[in-house]
Formats: C-alpha cells, structure tokens, sequence
DNA sequence: CGTATTTGACCTGCGC
DNA sequence: GCGCAGGTCAAATACG
C-alpha cells in the first residue's frame, strides 16, 4: 500500500515537474527528495509580445502555447470582434491552464499528508507488532516451564497412550528430547537477538550521522536520515511481519478422504482456475479459489490418490476474506486452530520438531478417531495432513474422557465442543486477513495455557467434523460439509 | 448473454 | 544456463 501510493505520488510529482518550467521557487520535499514546485505563468514571456505582435503571430503560425485542448480557430480575418474573441480566448486557456496546475497542486498536498498518515499508521503497527510479540515470547517461555514442572506427572499419567506410528514415523520428538528443554529459551534469545540487531542498526545509522558532516549541515540532514533510519527500521519489521503472514497464508491443511465424487463438499464456493498433470500421478490435479468473496485469497487443490484412487486429497490454502457460512465455519475455525498451532512456537521447537504438547493433541486425533494427524517437515510450506481413510478401529476413548462415542457423527463432548467452538470462533472467526497473525497466534497460545484440555478438545472438534464429513463421504449422501481452512 | 470450465501458454523456483 | 515441475493466467469454449 505504502509503496503503491509512494509511486504514484512519484509518478505525479514527474509528471507535475514535466510540465513545470522551474524558475526560483520555494521547494517542497517528497520522500527526501526535493522537488522544485511553484506556480509558472506558461504565458509570460508570450504578454510582453502580446500587443505588438499577437496579430502576426496568430496569422501565421498557429500559436506557440500549450495546447489547451480548447478548439482555437485561427483564421485570417482582420476583423476586430473576431480579435477581440480570440483574446478573451486565450485568456480563457490561460485561466484553465493555471486552474489545472493548482488542482495538481493542491492534490499533491493531499497526497502528502495521506503519505505522512500511512507513515504514522505503520509506525503504529510496528510498535504494537513489537509489543505483542514480546507478550507471546513471554507467554510461550511461561508455558514450557509450567510443562516441565508438570512433565513427570503427566508423563506418568499417559503412560498407557498410544502413540500412531505414522507420528513416530515422521521424527518427532519425545519429551525425554534434551533439545525440548530449552526450546523457549532459545526462541526467546532468538528474538532478542533480531531485536538488539534492529537496534544497533539504529545506533549505527546514528552514529554515521554523527560523524558526518558540519554542524550547519547537521540539523537538515538528520532530519531526512532519521526519516529515512525510522522508515527502513519500519519497512524491516514490516517485512519480518509480512514473512510471518505469508507463512501463514502458505500453511496448508490437506484432507485424505475415500469419496467417488470429483470434489468434497465444504460449504464454501470455488472456481476451477487450472488443471495440470502431476508428476507420478495418471490423475490430474485441479486448482480451485475460493469464490464467495472478492478477492478472497483461500485457494485448494483436489488431486487422487496414485496408490488408491478412490481417495481424493484436497489441500486448503489461506485465508477467507469473508464472513463463512455456519457450514463451512466449523472446519475453517478448526483448520484455522490447526494452522496456527502448527505455526505458532507452541507447536514447533526451533529444530523444527513438534513439540510435545501438540504431539499429544495429534496422539489424541488420531487415537480418538478414525484419522491420523501428520506433519510435514519437508514441504516448503508447513502441511497438515488429516488423514479420513483409515478404517474405524481404534478406540476412541483413551484421551477423551467422558466423550460420548455412540454418535459417529460427533464424539466431542457438548463442553469440550462448545468450549472449542467458543475459543475457536473468538481466536479465529475474525473474517478478515486482517486479523494479526500475533493476535491469533497469541489468543492461540493462551488458549492452550489456559486450558490444558483445550488441545484434545481441538482435535476431537477437528474429528468429530471430519468425522461427520468422512460419513458422509463414504456413506451414500453426496451433501458433505466439510470446511476448509482459515 | 453471463458465468463457469477447459486448456495451452506462460511464469517461477529449484536442482543439476 | 538449462530443463523440469508446479502453479497461474487468460482466451476459448461450454453451459444454463
């Protein structure tokens, strides 16, 4: 936004430059640079002429001003109500003309001080993007401590879990993991390290100041270099931001489901934009957006299996832009929970393993329904893979105590689902891209915190949907909601 | 006729 | 730099 509107306010000042012939002038500044604007009689050297000469000139050529757009008949005519026209004329021209550059003017002005607004705007959001992200490192350091002193019950307690091999599979850690021990510590130190190095970034743009120039020099140029160290300091946060947000824009749930259909229904609208031959796979994959919003950025891909084409896989990506239908609500504020959790430090250690606590909420997915939970590591976006295909035989009631499990439509109990679905649709709902990403991911974590049943009680919402849905998907009824995520 | 889908071309990132 | 694969675009086509 900032530098769509910094280069349109370029392309005016050029523009505005172009057409004014400077002469000494008071200047006006954009963006550090100086330019030269003032208010130009485009006629003055043509009035001193005027009198003796405009007759001849106006007879034989055809008037060397701008071209005004107004349709100046120049004829041959001597009359003398037919000069006195072409004089009201051209003073006409002349008025329009300067009136033009005024409005120019006046609209550069404008967009100034909208530049100094943007300005001012993303220095506020920096600093709250700052402030928060100290909260949550504060936040997750509290939570791991509170794991570690509550790791040897717990651990006692979940002695008899079963861990599904597909989670084992894929290397994650266990608690016993040294490496967990310290995983806040080391995010923290992470972060202050990128804090102390924006600062003595700071510090080192000062300090070249300092030794730079004259004192009568000085106080100008520190202006422009300050706002120049403020705006680079600003546009560096904003970027570490923005990769945040694209990470999780780019997280992504896929879904396995057995399902004839070309598609699983998931309450949303979509419009098929491609379709390509995937490498390894007789089976094409489609590409489909999200068509209930403008410019809605969620997009999915639907491909078939290649070892079992009865199983369709659709990977969710992004966010909605807008208000969801209650059918497609449930999954996105329970994809949105999984993507956030996934991406947020309470999930991942900095080796890039998951940590326990989500560990445990995966064990309890796929333990408590027919579905396993995968992670994967090596996509170069964070996936999550809810895995429907899986034939129903685990026993659903290790973790989930006092889940009913004589519906298969919904095994949450009615607490633990209205309590996700509370805690998801305040964490999540917020219909917008806008909503911060420390936002979420803080509400996330304090989730989490507040309630150690919480991460059951995601999974168990997550299955009981899906699980809805998988019914559905297998049985004979073709109307499946199932949502997608974010 | 407006909207959705199809499909070949194009772009981009990555590995060699 | 080149080729490959994944992803996206947009003109052509189909459909209601």
């Amino acid at each position: 936004m900032y530098k769509k509107l910094t280069s349109k306010m370029e392309a005016t000042c050029n523009d505005i430059s172009n057409v004014a012939v400077t002469q000494s002038s008071p200047t006006m500044s954009f963006n550090g640079k100086r330019l030269v604007v003032d208010e130009i009689d485009f006629f003055a050297e043509k009035k001193k002429k005027k009198k003796s000469e405009v007759d001849d000139q106006m007879v034989h050529h055809q008037m060397e001003l701008p071209n005004t757009s107004l349709d100046l008949l120049i004829t041959n005519s001597t009359s003398t109500s037919n000069r006195s026209n072409m004089e009201e004329e051209l003073s006409e021209a002349k008025d329009n003309t300067r009136n033009k550059f005024v409005a120019m003017l006046s609209e550069l002005q404008e967009m100034n001080a909208e530049n100094q607004r943007l300005r001012e705007l993303v220095h506020n959001l920096n600093n709250k993007y700052n402030a928060l992200h100290k909260d949550l490192m504060k936040l997750t350091h509290k939570q791991h401590e509170n794991e570690i002193n509550g790791a040897i019950k717990e651990n006692d307690k979940r002695d008899d879990m079963i861990i599904p091999r597909s989670l084992l599979d894929i290397g994650i850690a266990t608690k016993e993991d040294p490496s967990q021990q310290h995983y806040s510590e080391r995010k923290l130190q992470e972060s202050k390290n990128i804090i102390d190095k924006l600062d003595s970034g700071k510090d080192s743009e000062k300090s070249m100041v300092d030794q730079h120039e004259s004192p009568a020099d000085h106080k100008a140029l520190w202006g422009w270099i300050s706002t120049e160290a403020t705006r680079l300091s600003s546009l560096r946060d904003v970027d570490q931001a923005s990769e945040t947000m694209s990470m999780i824009k780019k997280a992504r749930v896929s879904v396995r489901a057995r399902t004839d259909s070309s598609m699983i229904s998931d309450g949303c609208q979509w419009r098929k934009y491609g379709q390509k031959m995937a490498k390894g796979n007789p089976c094409p994959r489609s590409y489909y957006r999200c068509s209930m919003g403008t410019a809605c950025p969620v997009r999915k891909q639907v491909q078939r299996s290649a070892e079992d084409q009865s199983v369709l896989i659709t990977t969710y990506e992004g966010q909605h832009n807008h208000v969801l239908p209650p059918t497609a609500k449930a999954m996105a504020s329970t994809t949105s929970a999984v993507t956030s959790m996934l991406l947020s430090g309470s999930m991942l250690s900095s080796d890039g393993l998951i940590h326990p606590n989500i560990l445990e909420s995966t064990a309890a997915l796929s333990c408590s329904q027919n579905t396993a939970a995968t992670l994967s590591a090596s996509a170069p976006f964070p996936t999550i893979t809810l895995d429907l295909t899986q034939s129903a035989t685990n026993n659903s009631s290790q973790l989930l105590q006092g889940a009913p499990q004589d519906n298969q439509h919904s095994l949450l109990s009615p607490v633990l689902a209205q309590k996700f679905m509370s805690s998801a649709t305040n964490i999540f709902d917020q219909g917008t891209e806008t909503a911060s990403f420390v936002d979420t991911v803080n509400a996330a974590t304090a989730a989490i915190t507040a309630d150690p049943k919480f991460s059951a009680a995601l999974m168990a919402a997550i299955t009981s949907i899906i699980g809805g849905s998988h019914s559905n998907i297998n049985g004979t009824s073709g109307d499946i909601q199932h949502g997608n995520n974010n």
